[in-house]
RNA sequence: GGCUCCAUGGUCAAGCGGUUAAGACGUCGCCCUCUCAAGGCGAAAUCAGGGGUUCGAUUCCCCUUGGAGCUGCCA
């Protein structure tokens, strides 16, 4: 059996985005799983759409998500090069052949005379489809104005009856009435293919078995079938990926400001984490199970697990996926990621950053989330006296008061500030002056920390702070209380 | 509008003629607890509707409805 190659096929036009991602991933995945080749192809036909600098940023998206691939621009191969503009003398002659033999002709109409009849048929509610008005065009008229220098174009001949259909490996038979198809251009006036030819020449040039691509292109790859056959090629096999919406009736979009891959990374997601979800959106693997690293994927993957309609981008997931992957990391490791973030809401203070991570450890669901949640130990945020009353800690006011009252010499005479000495202390105090624990503890750790929920209860929050700082929030609780 | 595709809880989804219709996220309880998390236990929640086929339909077929994609010298 001859060696299975796939290939992702983005064009420059910006990040990489989550379904591209997907859809990399898969096919990523069905080679290695198969141990085939997997390829990167750029397609930049359309120069005006191309963003500079997004050939860059798909390398590097595809290298920090791990999916290597055997070719590509950037690391050769036997079937290079893998730029279309790169190849852009490759397809000319292919379009010639299929002149040749019918399948294609060349057409001399312009952008802007097809604009107006689009929009007429369009005014009277009408279809535009091309009328293959240059399809009838004499061979002499055809190649004297070619000759000429006139700009002109080559279009797919497709025919007027009948059927075009092909197979796709996930959603079986798929038919469409040749009269409902248009004439494509295959070649551009500026001499460059158009996706529907770069892509039929290019796969086939590069060996590729199996197109994995998105769903957009279901509609029209009956029409690229006729091409194969024209040219006399064997067809690949299709397996068209369902897509990602951002919710019921919208696709996943940067328009709609929908994170990119690295913009995921840049708020503080784990990129595994990332691939894990992406791998379980569309696609189900055959055992009960969820955590998955990229090698484990590749073994686990097979094509009937993929789903065939559209999935929703369920940021929950994700957000949880990400706090697992965190939670099941070394500490060693969230130490050192968790640090820069610390850093932001931090930066300037003395303070026992082991300490801290230990206790956010099991607190981080996304890393841009942290500096907030730590900022208090910073700076005292202003709070309202209210959050001194919690029913089932049955604090008030006046018992807060108290607590601090009585918290605030014996803090002052406690020489050594870890939290274990702080915790006997506190409850010590609670249990001499008929307090519960939390009558004592809830008013400490809100005069210190300002707010309801902190990583941390008093004595931790109390050590991390220091005893200067301690004394002066309690000190700012007693006023704030007695006023 | 035309063509194509899709349809199980709020979301991701298992199921591939006979099941108490898995599991996960989320939600809601309870436990633990110096707050919040984490952790443990538990609960609610799904086969879009209508026709067939069949002894029997979530499962197969048709229609309706809903949604998506395509309908570019964009991919």
């Amino acid at each position: 059996m001859a060696e299975i190659r796939t290939r992702f096929a983005p064009s420059p036009t910006g990040y990489l985005h989550l379904g591209g991602l997907r859809t990399a991933l898969y096919a990523y995945l069905f080679a290695k799983k198969n141990g085939g080749k997997f390829i990167l192809r750029i397609e930049d036909t359309d120069q005006e759409r191309e963003v500079p600098g997004a050939v860059d940023l798909i390398y590097h998206s595809m290298r920090e998500a791990g999916l290597t691939y055997d070719e590509g621009p950037d690391v050769g191969g036997d079937f290079g090069p893998y730029i279309q503009t790169q190849r852009r003398d490759l397809y000319l002659p292919y379009a010639m052949q299929l002149i040749e033999t019918g399948a294609a002709y060349p057409c001399f109409c312009t952008k802007e005379e097809l604009q107006q009849r689009r929009d007429a048929a369009t005014a009277r509610g009408e279809q535009f489809k091309y009328d293959k008005h240059c399809l009838h065009l004499s061979k002499e008229e055809t190649k004297k104005r070619m000759e000429s220098g006139e700009s002109y174009v080559i279009r797919q001949n497709v025919p007027l009856t009948g059927t075009a259909s092909f197979e796709d490996a996930l959603f079986g038979h798929v038919e469409v009435p040749c009269d409902t198809l248009d004439d494509n251009v295959l070649i551009k006036a500026d001499g460059l293919p158009t996706y529907n030819f770069a892509n039929v020449v290019d796969d086939h040039l590069m060996g590729i078995t199996h197109v994995m691509r998105g769903t957009e292109y279901i509609s029209s790859t009956p029409k690229y079938n006729l091409l194969y056959e024209a040219l006399g090629w064997p067809t690949p096999t299709y397996i068209h990926l369902p897509v990602v919406m951002k919710d019921a009736t919208r696709k996943l979009s940067k328009r709609y400001g929908d994170p990119s891959f690295e913009d995921l990374l840049a708020q503080g997601y784990v990129k595994e984490a990332v691939i894990n979800f992406i791998a379980l959106l569309g696609w189900c693997p055959k055992e009960e199970r969820e955590f998955y690293t990229l090698p484990e994927l590749v073994e686990a993957f097979d094509l009937d697990g993929l789903s065939k309609s559209p999935s929703i981008f369920n940021m929950d997931k994700l957000v949880w996926f990400n706090s697992e992957y965190i939670k099941k990391m070394p500490f060693e490791d969230y130490l050192t990621m968790v640090t820069p973030w610390f850093d932001k809401a931090l930066a300037g203070k003395q303070m026992d950053y082991r300490r801290l991570a230990e206790l956010m450890h099991t607190r981080t669901e996304v890393f841009d989330r942290v500096p907030d949640m730590v900022r208090f130990l910073a700076e005292l945020p202003e709070y309202e006296v209210d959050i001194y009353t919690h029913k089932k800690m049955k604090t008030d006011p006046a018992i807060s008061l108290q607590a601090l009252q009585l918290a605030r010499p014996a803090l002052e005479k406690l020489d050594n500030f870890g939290e274990e000495p702080l915790k006997e202390c506190l409850m010590a105090l609670a249990a001499e002056n008929g307090m519960k624990n939390g009558q004592m503890m809830w008013p400490v750790r809100i005069a210190i920390s300002g707010q309801l929920n902190t990583p941390g209860g008093a004595t931790e929050i109390a050590y991390l702070l220091g005893k200067e700082e301690t004394l002066c929030r309690i000190d700012a609780g007693i006023a704030k209380l007695e006023a």
